[in-house]
DNA sequence: AATAACTTGCACAGTGTTGTGCAAGTTATT
DNA sequence: AATAACTTGCACAACACTGTGCAAGTTATT
């Protein structure tokens, strides 16, 4: 039954124009949600009729991108584990920015989007991490309690996503990116903002991968985030 | 030339189906933006034909709904004065939530849409306010200055939205929604928790207006914010 | 009661999209 | 070189919506 017998294999090239329309996809996407799938063809050197021999209707394609996504970032993050729940929140955010940082727009979709509920699945782990996080924070005093922790893991959540919007706009480096994801979840959680500036250069686990060259661009001041 | 001669006084209930329908699209576009003007129509108690009795397209309603929302908040903001950057900038935080709380769906179109362009110019005179508070704080080392002030200004900006996207989908009542715009607000340009809220504790300018009829719902306890 | 002002329902044109069928073409695989 | 696998272009139906014209109705105003 799995080889019915009078076949040929499949061709190797069709599996590799399906990769580009998901890319074109991604890219098309990132920059209006609501393009058709004219644009989306184009872009991927297709023709519209094309894209209904890889996918079945604009539902799935946008399902699958959505969701490899959405796997993606939560196997990058479910991987955090720290014990310090400041550190864990940082990581998580660190993290994320760097996952997420060149598909924005997608990753927003898939957020608020009408595939949340689909993705919510996905990412469910990655709330329950950041909860926990904030339970545990709570209860050692190193986070705020004025609000109920359902609330402040949202609160976290938005605030991440605020930046990825903000650069959106107005670009940030990685670095930059990196670090103001960091600041603005230990800002929600309850840190001051020279509290949370020394609480990250005090970890290794939170600063800036060493560059491979070293000191490259040693020279290069980086204390504060430019506009 | 202002009164032709040959036609009457227009009907005074005309101006009243007017005013429905605008009622009736703040309604349906805050529950979807996209909503179609038979939906809009529907709610009003009217035709979707008689829409275009009032108004030349779906553009010029939306438009007028949006400029009008604009110009509300603004002249309700543009009042805030405040010797303090920072009670100033709670003052902003704080109002904007009353003025929007009802429409929250339409002001995030009305600020990240395609009409952003065109409330830009009303909702200009606010964020020059913002960004010139941000600047006194920074001077005067009330505020972190570890983020340019053009950058934390619309990252001020966007942490007020998201008190209310989060507030669309778990709500949140008047006053709880009141102290966490603020809280959120003084969280972002720099103070901790504990730090913000004994600030708005202290000053009487950022208290929660005492009700009209005394203590009605005393009994109720509003320290913390709940889900 | 007369009449202008307004609303309604219907028909219709136009737009932009999605999804399908099919015949003819191109290309990878055997 | 044969052939299955894939792409393409075109035509077509369907849908959901916007915007307009018009004749017939209803209602406020005078």
């Amino acid at each position: 039954m799995s080889t019915p017998s009078p076949s040929r294999a499949p061709r190797r090239d069709a599996a590799e124009n399906r990769e580009s329309l998901l890319a074109a996809a991604r890219l098309v996407f990132n920059h209006d949600p609501s393009a058709s799938l004219e644009a989306v063809a184009a872009q991927a050197g297709l023709s519209r009729r094309s894209v209904y021999g890889h996918f079945a209707n604009r539902e799935e394609l946008l399902l699958e991108i959505v969701t490899t996504g959405a796997r993606r970032v939560a196997t990058a993050l479910e991987s955090v584990t720290h014990p310090d729940p400041l550190v864990r929140l940082a990581l998580i955010a660190s993290n994320l920015w760097r996952e997420v940082e060149s598909v924005r727009v997608m990753a927003l979709v898939a957020v608020r989007g009408p595939l949340a509920a689909h993705t919510a699945a996905t990412l469910g782990a990655i709330r329950a991490n950041v909860r926990a996080a904030i339970a545990e924070g709570q209860a050692d005093g190193s986070m705020r309690t004025d609000l109920a922790v359902g609330r402040l893991a949202r609160l976290v959540e938005d605030t991440a996503l605020v930046v990825l919007e903000d650069s959106t706009e107005h670009p940030l480096g990685a670095q930059e990116g990196d670090r103001l994801a960091m600041l603005m979840t230990l800002a929600v959680v309850g840190l001051g903002w020279r509290e949370a500036g020394t609480f990250i250069d005090g970890r290794p686990e939170l600063a800036w991968p060493a560059a491979t060259e070293p000191d490259i661009e040693s020279d290069r001041e980086t204390e504060t985030v430019p506009e």
